[in-house]
RNA sequence: GCGGGCGUGGUGAAACUGGUAGACACGCCAGAUUUAGGUUCUGGUGGCGAAAGCCGUGGGGGUUCGAGUCCCUUCGCCCGCACCA
């Protein structure tokens, strides 16, 4: 073939679908059980069916793919499943607007988005698919909550909850972000209303402690949960109070500042606080006036700490005859501790901002090393730093962790309190007032109370038919779905009209897909054999929340014999969000990339109207900038492979990726670039097998094969694709340099193995142009040849008082004295020196010489 | 406020345990071939300078023969948590 003759582009179309045929064929990504490899799990966080796939979904898959592939020609037994995480509320949502049915709009969302992935090519098992709206997969989950309850992991009780007020729902503390409701963006408010809960604050220490083992997780995340759980050490101790024989009890973590103490406070929801106001109008309306303030974040932000003084006095535990006043303050939690405290303003801020304002006395009780206590002053700033102590009778001069210990003795000994340690953490609400997620398997009896619905029973299906023309949860103003027997006494009772949180179904698919078919939640041969998952892949957006509680729900399918294990992921990486550049129009109207043009001097117009453009700078793409693009478009512009190539080149994929069009259009130029070399090259080459030639050209050619070999390796290894991509260009670079012959069709075999987990279809075309057998799929991983990456000459910098002044080229492991020889000979050096002595020579042998004068 | 991360050419970024800063790519410049369309190929490209050379990893200081990398300090940006006692 000539080049005249020869087609100039590769024929992506043609050869995407028919490899993934191929592929399809073989059966090449079915995963079974064969305990003779060493298996691997890669996973990717699943994703919502909302409609169509983005560029996110596109990067996170295809980095997973480039594991899932790579495992495989490693030896692996790979699985790499894929499902749906399809209840929720933008379901509901199109049912209302678009009167559609929130089964039929998220199994046509999961046919677009399934055809879509399928065009990326990844190498999934799609026998596996599950989808958690399925009847199939939510029975299960309600099996498990029968077994949960019954091992006490669930309980039932009425409480305050964070009250979406758009989506008529209650959220978990997680999601719940600055006051507002993660999905809605409503502020949410407080309600009291009875709720199940998962027990997951009886793991809390546990899931802080197995942080540490997670070594293959990023540290932020771990940081993030840590702090999230929040422990704290601290003590409990209960104050007597004047005129009652009750006592209130304050939880504090700073003990050994109680001679500091001025005043208590509780909480406007402290039962104290409810019980005082019932004699007290002014302090009702204070507290009802709290209710209102709520967590808004704007609340929160300027609230002035505010109280009321109640009245009451507490008698210092340490010093006969003091006594301290009880406020109902504003900024106490009644979540948190005991919903007291007692306020020590010299050391903490929120305490210190309180007594200014009711004029209570600051004294310090801690002063820093070195200072004169009787001069220690605190004026607008707490002192929150180590020191000894000082006006504290007994703990005069300790330091602050020894007086901690001192009064959690004395407090122990005297039976007045004792050491606690509170998490942040709360236990998990996951009663939801929506129609579209798994229904809670329970039934209200009036006789028997909360009846679970037998296991013979389930699952208990939604009901088809509901409508959504009013606000509210539609199963419960079904007409006939809620009213059933009592599965106890026989009666007539009610179901439990509130569904799961949808990220209970998100806590436990992964374990599903081991055993996706299997009659019970999990077979344990399967999950036995497949987990933990090797390598997990998202956003960093489920830091906290999805990871934590599939934390706690392995643990809880352990404990109910569903699993074996206590930590679902192994490793865990996360991706960074794809970004792109904002139009508006100086009206500010948003525009898509695709409305507006860039002009030759470097302005921006709107196509058309040739209207002036601002650019903004680049954002995480989302439908309310506009700044989106289409995966499906650019697939059918320039394929898959240029799509996934382009995702991981460049940017590292732990960081934020920039979408650009000379980046999209660079990949896809690569991609012709090394489809043309091998269709160039490939009849000129020798048979397969045809040992390499010996000269220094082909030595030299086989050299970088081979360090390309071992670095895309190392690269893949570490998630350092962006740094894979570079090295496959390098060798693209030298093999287009060189001339036919075995080295090269070594170096353009190998060339195509490494390219195989990235783009897949174009290796398998390579792979077929170059003569080979099989498929890149079924061929095994290459070997870089370490003898031939030994060279025996190295190029030395020669540095003089550490300035670079040249380089020399020595024999390898060149020994001292001759290179001092070499490197004093050469004219830079020379010059440097200007005929001073030399006083000293630093030499690491293959690297550098450094000579001091 | 607390916790964490990041600042390197015009741009995205490389640089393993301190050892030739800017690999690779985009863009740009020059040339060649096609010149009906983002094609392909060759060379150049951190800054200043005619050159030798000097200066360069946010700023300042330090350790070291040698610092993008380690220490101190300061500025800027981003992310997470946030009245958690």
């Amino acid at each position: 073939m000539t080049a005249a003759d020869a087609p100039s582009r590769y024929a992506f179309k043609d050869a995407e679908t028919r490899w993934q045929a191929a592929w399809n064929d073989r059966g090449a990504f079915v995963a079974a059980e064969d305990r003779s490899r060493p298996k691997y799990y890669v996973l990717e966080m699943f994703p919502y069916p909302s409609g169509r796939i983005h560029m996110g979904h596109v990067r996170n898959y295809t980095m997973g793919d480039v594991v899932a592939r790579y495992k495989r020609a490693r030896g692996f037994n790979v699985l790499h499943p894929m499902g749906w995480d399809a209840f929720g509320m933008p379901a509901e949502n199109a049912a209302m607007e678009k009167k559609v049915h929130p089964a039929e709009w998220t199994y046509a969302n999961i046919d677009t988005m399934r055809r879509q992935l399928k065009m990326m090519g990844l190498s999934i098992d799609w026998d596996r698919e599950i989808a958690t709206c399925h009847p199939d997969y939510y029975r299960h989950e309600q099996k498990m909550f029968l077994d949960m309850l019954e091992a006490g992991l669930i309980y039932r009780r009425e409480g305050w909850v964070n009250w979406d007020p758009v989506d008529n729902t209650v959220l978990a503390n997680e999601q719940v972000i600055d006051g507002r409701g993660w999905r809605s963006g409503a502020v949410v408010e407080k309600r009291r209303l009875s709720q199940w809960f998962f027990r997951i604050t009886a793991y809390a220490q546990e899931l802080l402690d197995a942080l540490d083992s997670l070594e293959r997780w990023p540290e932020k995340v771990r940081l993030m949960q840590a702090n999230w759980i929040g422990r704290s050490e601290g003590l409990r101790i209960a104050f007597e109070m004047e005129g009652r024989s009750d006592r209130l009890e304050v939880y504090t973590t700073r003990p050994d500042t109680i001679f500091g103490a001025s005043f208590c406070g509780i909480s406007p929801e402290h039962p104290l606080a409810a019980e005082l106001a019932a004699r007290d109008a002014d302090l009702a309306a204070f507290i009802e006036e709290c209710r209102r303030t709520g967590t808004s974040e704007a609340a929160i932000e300027q609230a002035e700490k505010v109280g009321r003084d109640t009245g009451l006095r507490v008698k210092h535990p340490f010093v006969p005859g003091k006594t301290l006043p009880v406020y109902v303050a504003n900024f106490i939690l009644m979540e948190y501790g005991t919903g007291a405290i007692f306020g020590c303003p010299a050391h903490d801020q929120r305490d210190l901002d309180f007594a200014r304002k009711y004029a209570l006395p600051v004294l310090p009780v801690v002063v820093p090393e070195g200072e004169d206590p009787a001069a220690f002053e605190v004026g607008t700033e707490a002192y929150t730093g180590p020191g000894r102590l000082a006006n504290s009778e007994f703990l005069d001069g300790l330091a602050v962790d020894a007086a901690k210990a001192e009064i959690a003795g004395r407090i122990e000994t005297a039976q007045s309190g004792r050491r606690e340690v509170n998490f942040r953490l709360r236990d998990w609400g996951i009663s939801r007032q929506r129609y579209w997620g798994c229904p809670i398997p329970v039934i209200h009896c009036e006789a028997c109370g909360v009846v679970p619905v037998p296991a013979a029973d389930l699952p208990v299906e939604l009901p088809p038919d509901v409508t959504f023309d009013v606000p509210g949860n539609p199963l419960d103003r079904h007409p006939t779905w809620k009213h059933v027997d009592c599965p106890s006494c026989g009666k007539a009772a009610r179901r439990e009209t509130d569904t799961f949180d949808t990220f209970v179904d998100s806590s436990w698919y992964f374990a599903r897909f081991c055993s996706p078919r299997a009659d019970a939640p999990t077979d344990r041969n399967a999950v036995d054999y497949w987990l933990p998952v090797d390598q997990y892949i998202g956003g960093i957006e489920h830091a906290i929340l999805h990871l934590l509680y599939s934390r706690f729900f392995t643990r809880a399918m352990k404990k109910t014999g569903h699993a074996g294990l206590d930590e679902p992921f192994a490793g865990l990486f996360t991706q960074g969000m794809i970004c792109h550049e904002t139009y508006r129009t100086e009206a500010g109207t948003w525009l898509e990339p695709t409305e507006v043009e860039r002009a030759d001097d470097g302005t921006w117009h709107r196509l058309g109207s040739g209207e002036t453009i601002r650019v903004g700078r680049s954002e995480k793409m989302s439908k309310s900038k506009k700044n989106v693009i289409d995966p499906e478009d650019i697939i059918n512009t320039y394929g898959a492979d240029t799509a996934r190539w382009f995702m991981l080149s460049d940017s590292p994929p732990e960081r934020d990726m920039d979408w650009t069009e000379a980046g999209i259009t660079g990949a896809w130029r690569f991609a012709n670039r090394l489809w043309r070399l091998v269709a160039t090259q490939a009849s000129a080459l020798p048979p397969r097998g045809t040992a390499p030639e010996t000269d220094d050209a082909s030595t030299a050619l086989r050299r970088a094969t081979h360090a390309a070999i071992k670095g895309v390796t190392g690269d893949l290894e570490a998630f350092h694709f962006n740094r894979a991509v570079a090295r496959v260009h390098e060798l693209v670079n030298t093999l287009s340099e060189a001339s036919p012959g075995a080295a090269l069709r070594e170096g353009l075999e190998a060339v195509t193995l490494l390219v195989g987990p990235m783009m897949p279809h174009l290796a398998e075309e390579l792979w077929s142009m170059l003569g080979a057998e099989g498929l890149v799929v079924e061929a095994p991983w290459p070997a870089a040849d370490e003898a031939l990456l030994v060279e025996e000459s190295v190029k030395l910098a020669v540095q003089v008082r550490g300035k670079m002044r040249g380089t020399l080229e020595v024999a390898r492991d060149a020994g001292q004295p001759e290179i001092e020889a070499l490197a004093l000979a050469l004219p830079t050096v020379t010059a440097a020196l200007g005929g001073d002595a030399v006083k000293k020579v630093i030499y690491v042998p293959n690297r550098i010489i450094n000579i001091i004068h």
